[in-house]
DNA sequence: TTTATAGGGATAATCGAGTACCACATGACG
DNA sequence: CGTCATGTGGTACTCGATTATCCCTATAAA
């Protein structure tokens, strides 16, 4: 059942149409010595004309190098600033991606959406994958096949302990302590981190950070909070009307802080009157949205790092040490925290 | 200089390994009839205990079908939501995006970068091309280097129509009438349109649809503007100091209408009160910016249609005749339109 | 005149899988 | 006992380009 040849011109039709044999042709497209420039400039003009354009499955095969980089990351304009980062180092260097957005809906079924993308990239033997990982229990077998194929494997923001590959992503120890400081330099003592689930690398650097200062700060007092939809009011309620309530609140991320945001304006709580508040990620602002102090995480800065350690790694021809490079926040100071009183 | 060999698993270690021929191998793992049921499973056991995966370059060249589409869309958050729709469809397809933003800062040089990424997209063999067309006269004649190979393309969001291919986008005259209809019911009748360059189809459409109603309506009237950055100040004073100046002005995108809106609020005319301005795309508002009437797109349709075309056409034996796939844009009534008066 | 060299032709192997076809067992069935 | 059908083995060719030889010829240099 063969498909029609689309027209498909082959170094065999420009021999052809030259007079050449293809050894000729062969000789003078892939730059190697012993032609005539009159003879270079015949082929390239029949090329050309029949509008000839390599086949890179072969040469790919041939080579062993594809120019393909497998990425996945999640749909959000967080990742869009990644990737494009990605795109500007990419688009230099003759690489193009092969992207996805990773499913989020699946569950704990062995054979996810997300593997048959991670499939689908070594099928078509991409030189290298990048992608954000979700959870370590689920993930981790087929990043092991990436690995063990020696593809190189970068993850990008989040980062599996217990699978050594490369990092690219934010400075969260970095980026807590900064939040941490801002803070008690405003006089806040008694603070509330919210967090994610412990499996998410990010909520834990950020909290490792915030703490450490914390733990220096004299009367400095952190407690910590798993962002729960169905909880977080009542959570919130106990924690801000019983002893030592915190006087301010450091969020994982911005869509958090957006959480916590609402649910202390409907508790008739004010920012930062009554509370401070602190995101991470300076997503863009809404409507009617209270300006938040922020991180902005550089998203293009991690895209183009990990874009130019792709290219290192899928260029190398042993495969390197895991690389772990991260990119420092910035703390952005909005109307969301205030002095303390 | 040949790579190292990545421990790449062939069939031919799986015949090996299993202790039969090629053949077999090849009868099993391609579903030919002809083989034991006991065979299948030895063999298949072998290959997952092997981690063999199918080289897709290869079948790919074998089947002239690689189940990659390339994309090319300007990297923004409008296009964000395309491509998310795409994915939605192809995630469910076997099918994965080869893709890449539009640069916009090449001028009108022969080999721009969009035109070297269209030839790693056609290079790579892509079953088929969607991409977001920027000006007709610079970029038709790598088009038609898609469009004579048999590739299948699909234009998305902008048409060309010099260029006879697929086209899925926003239904623009239907957005410009239902904006015309909107303002007249609010009684406006001098009206203004601010758009893009001609070349730009959907400014075109929108402008089109927009003055139809306006023909039909008595007393209505119409005048068009094309932004520029640099007078659109001095444009603007003009209109609105002059005779019969507009009381509503309908704007081609959001950002133009932004844009709009920021010169009105220095000159000191106040939106809805004074002027009406209409958007086109619901973008995401930002802070203190006034609640603008705009037009929901449906990106994640248009991504999705498009989607479906470009899998009805690259499965499809023969070409066929372009089609046209427009999806209507909602009329979002905020408060930056209001009655005459 | 001899020798060297540049420019090409001719042929074959390779990459990994798909496809086609024939030969040969083995066993079941009439 | 002959005739199938089934399950394999074996061989060969294809896809398009790369790479490596070996060979041949015209021309220029020694």
């Amino acid at each position: 059942m063969r498909i029609r040849n689309r027209n498909k011109v082959t170094m065999k039709d420009i021999a052809e149409e030259a007079g050449v044999t293809l050894s000729t042709v062969s000789r003078v497209l892939s730059q190697k010595p012993g032609y005539a420039e009159e003879t270079r400039e015949k082929i390239f003009g029949v090329a050309n004309r029949l509008k000839y354009r390599p086949n890179a499955l072969i040469r790919g095969m041939q080579t062993g190098h594809t120019g393909m980089a497998g990425v996945m990351v999640p749909a959000s304009g967080f990742y869009s600033g990644i990737v494009d980062g990605m795109h500007q180092v990419f688009v230099n260097n003759n690489t193009i991606m092969l992207l996805s957005w990773n499913i989020r809906i699946e569950s704990n079924r062995e054979d996810t959406l997300e593997r048959q993308i991670i499939h689908q990239m070594v099928d078509l033997r991409a030189d290298g994958i990048i992608l954000r990982p979700g959870s370590e229990e689920f993930e981790r077998p087929y990043f092991e096949e990436i690995w063990e194929r020696d593809i190189p494997l970068i993850l990008v923001d989040r980062h599996l302990t217990k699978i050594s590959t490369h990092f690219v992503g934010t400075d969260d120890q970095a980026g807590g302590r900064a939040a941490a400081e801002h803070l008690i330099a405003l006089g806040h003592r008694s603070m509330l981190f919210v967090g994610a689930h412990q499996s998410v690398s990010t909520s834990r650097g950020r909290e490792e950070g915030f703490r450490r200062v914390m733990s220096q700060s004299p009367n400095a007092y952190c407690r910590s909070l798993v962002y729960q939809a169905e909880t977080i009011r009542d959570d919130l309620a106990a924690l801000l009307g019983g002893e030592n309530a915190p006087t301010a609140i450091f969020c994982y991320n911005d869509e958090t802080a957006r959480k916590i945001e609402s649910v202390l304006r409907a508790a008739g709580i004010s920012i930062p009157k009554d509370v401070s508040l602190i995101g991470f990620g300076n997503m863009p602002v809404y409507d009617e949205q209270l300006p938040l102090t922020t991180f902005d995480q550089h998203q293009s800065e991690i895209g183009k790092t990990a874009a130019e350690l792709y290219l290192e790694c899928t260029s190398a021809e042993t495969r390197s040490s895991p690389q772990i490079r991260m990119i420092k926040p910035d703390l952005i100071i909005r109307s969301s925290t205030a002095p303390l009183g």
